[in-house]
DNA sequence: AATGAATGAGTCTTCATTCAT
DNA sequence: TATGAATGAAGACTCATTCAT
């Protein structure tokens, strides 16, 4: 089998543990589903994947691919103000979580992992596993690839005026990662229709989009949420 | 055995079963560590919680406990400004989070319940046993108390005009609770010593509450959040 | 306590014993489930019975006993022709099971452990708690007292020529009771409403009265099975 | 593995399980004495049968194939009266019975189970695990096939003449099976060197056989059964 | 007599992983 | 590459029984 078949039947398997793994959970996915799912055997599941953790850090792996596509995309585009790709980010960032709820565990676990992994002690309770995941080894390269291209769209901001001058890019941008991370899961609790509790999910996202705006808002306005959204679809 | 005592047995193992997920993880622990570290029998660690999940609930449902008095801490002080409890809060929550890293899981993971609770479809894939657990159904009644006592600081807030009376409470202070939310977790990468990223945990603190309170201020300032936090310990 | 508020509270725990066997089977009830439904506490039931088995072996005397004072009602009454005693005992053998099956079952099974009793090999492998239990020994004492008044019932059929004079009393009374015991379980499978099997619960009683009468019978008849039902009710 | 090599070991698991449920129990027997007697894996086990259930459920079809294999064998061969068939399945299956002690206790169980299973009440009692079984499942659609076999054999014997014509085929073989089926049971008791019971288990056989016959007899009489019993062996 | 917390041996069952083919 | 039978370590959970009170 060439390179091209091989990589698309790993893809296969990839692809059906991403539906598995968000419908069932990883732990209460077998790999036997995987490969019953993807019409193959057990045992070739493991010639793709050393191990069932390797095979959850393939798809942490592409779910930060998938991130980092979704901030180039946004950045690659020139003439748009900071405030605006920072917006644009926020919107797309929550379709991305709420449309891929296992991307956005897989992430928060990877953070997890990643602030053990910074821990003398608790690295040990780590997963030797994982350790040794080719993926895990490449995601600690690239996990800071997002925040770099989000820091940049702060600068671009600063600079252009659309966002206070008197932020460090750094820290405002992690800020606003820790807004949308929070976001998909909040939405459980929020999304509830409680007696006493009248928030609902039409109302959330714009007021939460609009807040994340005014903490950063500068003198120069960005262009109006609604027109940016448009303009992504 | 007092009632009491019977409490306290019950304490002693959830206390353990704390210690314990949080080191190694909830998959890793076994019933068994968790009794022997506790110094009883397996089987007793069954007759307080009906399964492992059941374990877990409780568990999660002392974070929420604790997380709750917390905010009520906050809120029952009479004479502050609406900014400066949402202020505080944001302090205590990270506290708590760093803190308790089973806690902000536990928490994490239960919304992410929620959400598939409120999913008909999804409701399905939970685990029957995490269904079956008295204290997830707790849980399910007391999960929105916390929303509540933030929603009411934020409408102290905006009536006492520290923070921007356009804003809406709800929708606000879910906002805020995302922000915290995600804080924990992006603190594994932002730790991490990276050449190119400067950003350090000691930098990233007040910078984040800063935004955070530009996020919502109004005309009429809450006090210096170093003041604050410094009231707090 | 006096020895009869004894004996009432070992009753009262044989009864429900007696209950929760017949609904849920001896292996899927636990011993808590006989001392919340008996409204006393787990170590009391010990008190009055030394372990699960012996519980049962209770139960199973107590089969016993109600069998036996089923043989002796219908024996003790002068007058009746052999033939008669046998269809009244079958009549009544057959209400019996179907009333109480976990009586049957005990029977059946106390009979197993007969075989495996006398036989040196299989006697191993009885659990050394039904050994030791005092109902198990004194069952095997009074066990053949059932087979002894029906054999008598036989001789007396053979006397008075309600049975035919060429059958030996013991066979005749052992194949009778070969009968009566098979009848609870076929009434499984014989009471479902194939499509092809015809027979019903309703035919089935009276023709294998019937045909056990016709198997027995001498030159002079008993009285007609409605009319001896008739007299036992 | 080819199919057949497939089958093999699937009939490997069953026959040890045969093997150890007869001699020390259901109950008693462990999956992994079953694994160890047949030289294979704990897990082996459950890759041929579900659990234990189903595998008790495998031997109980296999003792109903088994039945139906003698009921077959006796009534295939033409130019036999009703009578005599039935004193040849009367011979066979009291040779069952005793050969095969845990066919005959799965057979009765299952048929305990199908009562159960006919009532709407007792049927919420049944261990899930066996009404998921496939064997289970089969059991239910065949349980019937040896009842259907036996009453063509009565049936031929009421035209022939062998058996009395006003008797009716469903249930003269029922009533027949009725006996067949207690018999083993009261061998344990009747087989016990009782001082005052003198019936011997050499004795009674024949008695049974002769007094099954005279409760069937037609006009014609059926060959004698001794010599059936010669030419079945 | 009575309680019910405590024990712990016992077992079923699961499933990631391997390997002969 | 591909299969799927086979492994076996691992672990959740049960429940009869005991015993301090």
């Amino acid at each position: 089998m060439p390179t091209a078949a091989k990589e698309k039947k790993g893809k296969l398997i990839l692809d059906v543990a991403i539906k598995l793994f968000t419908s069932k959970g990883y732990a209460a996915t077998k790999m036997e589903d995987v490969a019953k799912e993807a019409n193959i055997s057990k045992g070739l599941t493991y010639f793709y994947f050393k191990n069932k953790e390797d095979l959850y850090m393939a798809l942490t792996k592409k779910a930060f691919d998938e991130l980092k596509s979704i901030f180039k995309e946004i950045y690659k585009v020139k003439g748009k103000a900071g405030l605006q790709m920072i917006t644009e980010l926020a919107y797309s960032y929550l379709d991305f979580t709420q449309n891929h709820r296992i991307y956005n565990e897989a992430i928060l676990n990877f953070m997890g992992l990643v602030k053990q992994y910074n821990d003398e002690e608790l690295k040990k309770e780590i997963d030797p596993q994982i350790l040794k995941s080719d993926h895990f080894q490449k995601l600690l390269e690239i996990h800071h690839d997002c925040g770099k291209i989000g820091i940049q769209m702060v600068t671009i901001g600063l600079r252009d005026g659309s966002i206070r001058p008197e932020l460090q890019a750094e820290v405002t941008f992690y800020t606003v990662w820790s807004m949308l991370i929070g976001y998909e899961r909040l939405m459980g609790p929020v999304g509830y229709e409680g007696k006493e509790v009248k928030i609902h999910l039409e109302n959330w996202k714009p007021g939460f989009i609009k807040l994340l705006q005014d903490m950063l808002k500068g003198t120069i306005q960005a262009s109006k949420p609604q027109a940016v959204q448009a303009s992504l679809f």
